[in-house]
RNA sequence: GGAGGGGUAGCGAAGAGGCUAAACGCGGUAGACUGUAAAUCUAUUCCUUAGGGUUCGACAGUUCGAAUCUGUCCCCCUCCA
């Protein structure tokens, strides 16, 4: 069985993950998009070292340096590579990064390519860009709209580069999920309580420690910005004092919860949503064995 | 006690007779999503059975018409005593 678990940030999905491990002694492959970097540990929620160096079944955690970037598509080809080593035992996914478990699980196809130069069209305006892209893939345009400016860049690089359109890319690779025996498992808390989990969780980050962190990180990388976007880091950037810097990651944070929902609820059918990490793994550990 | 300034939607804040259910920001809610995804972007936010109904501290006025003008009252802030 692959038990995909799934839910927003602060849900419990790394407990319930653990717990539904060790009763199917299952491996566990991550599907966070931060939690794959060395450097970033407290503000990630991340597993300890300690705990992964005595886990050997947990995978995708902790490998990759912040200077050395991840994506999408190595991603689909780590975590299937070990879909596949572990294809007779149970294997529990678990992290918030909705589009990594898609592209893991449905037939999503990435070319090679090159990596986007960073000012790639950068001269052109947010209008100039729509109606580019408007000539070239209009159903495309219509869906990213004419201000997010950021993926109107990238359609037009993937036409650039592979001389198609992501439409007729993204054909030959639609939702069809590849896998024939995995469960969602989704946690959908009461928001109020998701709310208050956060606020506290945050504070934690701060009591153990979260500034030295990203100071160190500051120091030691300080070209790295793609590492940096990540909320609980992005904020020491903003001239604010220690407790507004705080607060504001609070907020950041529920508002990414909320944007994960959106995602699991619609991008994902056959959920099987549990307000508590109790009634999930009753659910998963008397139904399957 | 004296002199000023102010009370506008969940919060901050514009508006100084009709174009105002009230700009804008924040927060909230809903949504989009195929290579930066903890990213990026969109819609909506007084109530509503969608026809309307109630609003700008309270009450009473002026006016065809008031958040905007007048009076009284209640709060808040600053300065002088």
């Amino acid at each position: 069985m692959i038990f995909a678990i799934l839910g927003p940030t602060a849900s419990g999905k790394s407990d319930l993950a653990e717990n539904i491990a060790k009763h199917f002694n299952a491996e566990v492959i991550n599907f966070d998009a931060y939690q794959v970097y060395i450097e970033m540990n407290k503000g990630t929620a991340k597993p300890t070292k300690e705990f992964l160096s005595e886990h050997p079944n947990y995978h995708l955690y902790d490998f990759r340096h912040v200077d050395d970037p991840y994506n999408i598509m190595l991603y689909q080809k780590d975590g299937r590579e070990l879909l596949k080593k572990y294809a007779g035992k149970h294997i529990v996914l678990v992290g918030g990064t909705g589009l990594y478990l898609k592209a893991l699980l449905f037939d999503f196809k990435f070319l090679e390519e090159e990596k986007m130069p960073e000012d790639y069209l950068s001269n052109l305006t947010n209008e100039e860009l729509y109606e580019e892209l408007l000539k070239i893939d209009e159903a495309d345009a219509k869906i990213i709209g004419p201000h997010n400016r950021k993926r109107l860049i990238r359609a037009l690089y993937i036409y650039k580069i592979h001389n198609k359109s992501k439409t007729e890319l993204n054909e030959n690779g639609k939702s069809n999920l590849l896998y024939d025996d995995v469960v969602f498992i989704g946690l959908n808390p009461d928001r109020n309580l998701l709310y208050e989990r956060i606020n506290k969780r945050v504070e934690i980050m701060f009591e153990d420690g979260l500034v030295d962190e990203v100071n160190e990180l500051k120091e030691k990388f300080p070209k790295v910005n793609q590492a940096l976007q990540a909320i609980g880091y992005k904020e020491f950037f903003n001239g604010l004092d220690l407790e507004s810097t705080k607060e504001l990651i609070k907020k950041n944070t529920r508002n990414y919860a909320k944007r994960q929902m959106t995602f699991f609820k619609h991008q994902f059918e056959d959920v099987n949503w549990f307000e508590n990490i109790d009634e999930a793994y009753e659910y998963a550990t008397t139904r399957y064995r």
